[in-house]
DNA sequence: ATGAATTTGTCCGTATGTATG
DNA sequence: CCATACATACGGACAAATTCA
């Protein structure tokens, strides 16, 4: 469990002494009491010295992810990754529902746009026609964990911007359109490094991995409603892909 | 689109304006030609040193993702990422098979243990028992793409690793113990950095992206047979998570 | 073919950040 | 707190390879 640091890779060994303790902290580095071994344990267990695991602590104190007491020791405040489900009938609060005390999506941004080659292949329009982007961010206890940028078909959904505004649901805001109910056709995931958007959009530091995908979402008769591009904090959420129950097709 | 790099955070300029000129490469800082722009232009655009950005050329070069050539340029050595399929029918070299000339599947090792919490759960056996690990390395073209590592009940796949050495497939080597198909039940996927074990199996550069997926496989009856964890290079793969067809349980 | 312009490669020195003990 | 060693970042100057008028 020991991770392997190395220096003069152009990332600080208390920076990776601090993404070391988070991953740790989701392997029960801080058991059930959620308290962190002593910074000096910590430094043997990193092979480095004491000075550079006060650094990463304060970074992740700084965070907002550990807590240090003096005499007492450093506790965590937030524990694991979220499990983030990208199974064919995801719902952003539904699927974080049990894991946070409080979980919310809000718009941060819409316009109304030519569709690209890509978004119109996915939506089944002609390129160029126009569509409505909507841009959300999504919190899970007040940390944003997820960035999404979403297209309608602007013939077909003008005025949803408002209503997922207003009612901070997306199933809410398609149920406003007369789609019931609507599932995920196809998903894409890939991992990158965060640039700058991601950092400042996130609350990511510079070399911060994110998570990508791209999703369509079609409703019953299989007409797609909706197509997005969802950025995820790496280091604070799983994607979890579930399978539909056996027997069905393949 | 000039990001605007900060010093004192733990993560070397030079990492920075890396991550910044990968960015870039998506949105065509390359153009059509894939030439870079001239070291001492991309220093004016980022706001650093010319030396800084060598610095970054020089580690992305190594990464295999520039080429520089002395009084010509810099250039992008374009790889598109292959597109390996997590559907509740994976099969590593029928999911690639289209996309590569040459894809395979070799066993890099296998032993006999006891069985982890996780894996016991997952197989559904009792925490202890023994089941056979198998180590196994995907390439496409030769170059390593996956490196995986199943679990099976060691009561019921005796044998198994022998098999899958000799064959290749997982399938084939599943097939030689009655399963005559099997299904993906659940997968989580998670992205962290590079451990010096990825470097060293999968061939990349510290500070590479490598996905984790977790999955568990079973048997047309519902019953797990095998359950494994498999690491990708983030900066060659991409998964996508294939829906079945509408109309399935949910 | 020659020379100028362009672009990468290498050297120097110096100041600051990082890491150890 | 201190001292020491190494990594990072900057600035300038020049060499080497390529391109093109």
């Amino acid at each position: 469990m020991t991770a392997h640091l190395q220096r003069g890779l152009g990332v600080a060994l208390w920076r990776q002494v601090a993404d070391g303790i988070r991953a740790g902290i989701a392997n029960g580095l801080a058991g059930e009491a959620g308290r962190l071994p002593p910074e000096a344990e910590l430094a043997q267990r990193f092979g480095v010295n004491r000075h550079t695991v006060r650094a990463a602590i304060s970074a992740l104190a700084h965070e907002g992810v550990l807590e240090s007491q003096q005499g007492r020791g450093t506790y965590v405040r937030r524990r694991q990754r979220l499990v983030y489900p990208i199974g064919e009938r995801t719902r952003f609060s539904a699927g974080l529902g049990d894991q946070a005390r409080d979980t919310s999506s809000e718009m941060v941004g819409t316009a109304r746009e030519p569709s690209t080659l890509w978004v119109a292949t996915a939506l089944g329009i002609e390129t160029g026609k126009t569509v409505i982007r909507v841009e959300s961010l999504g919190k899970a206890d007040g940390v944003p964990v997820s960035r999404s940028t979403s297209w309608f078909d602007a013939r077909l959904f003008d005025g949803i911007a408002e209503l997922f505004s207003s009612t901070g649901s997306m199933t809410a805001a398609l149920a406003g359109f007369g789609v019931r109910d609507y599932r995920r056709a196809s998903t894409s995931i890939e991992a990158r490094h965060a640039e700058e958007a991601d950092t400042r959009e996130l609350n990511l530091a510079p070399g911060a991995i994110v998570l990508v995908t791209r999703a369509v979402n079609c409703d019953l008769s299989g007409q797609p409603v909706q197509c997005s591009v969802t950025r995820f904090a790496a280091d604070r959420v799983e994607l979890s892909v579930e399978a539909p129950a056996p027997g069905s097709s393949g």
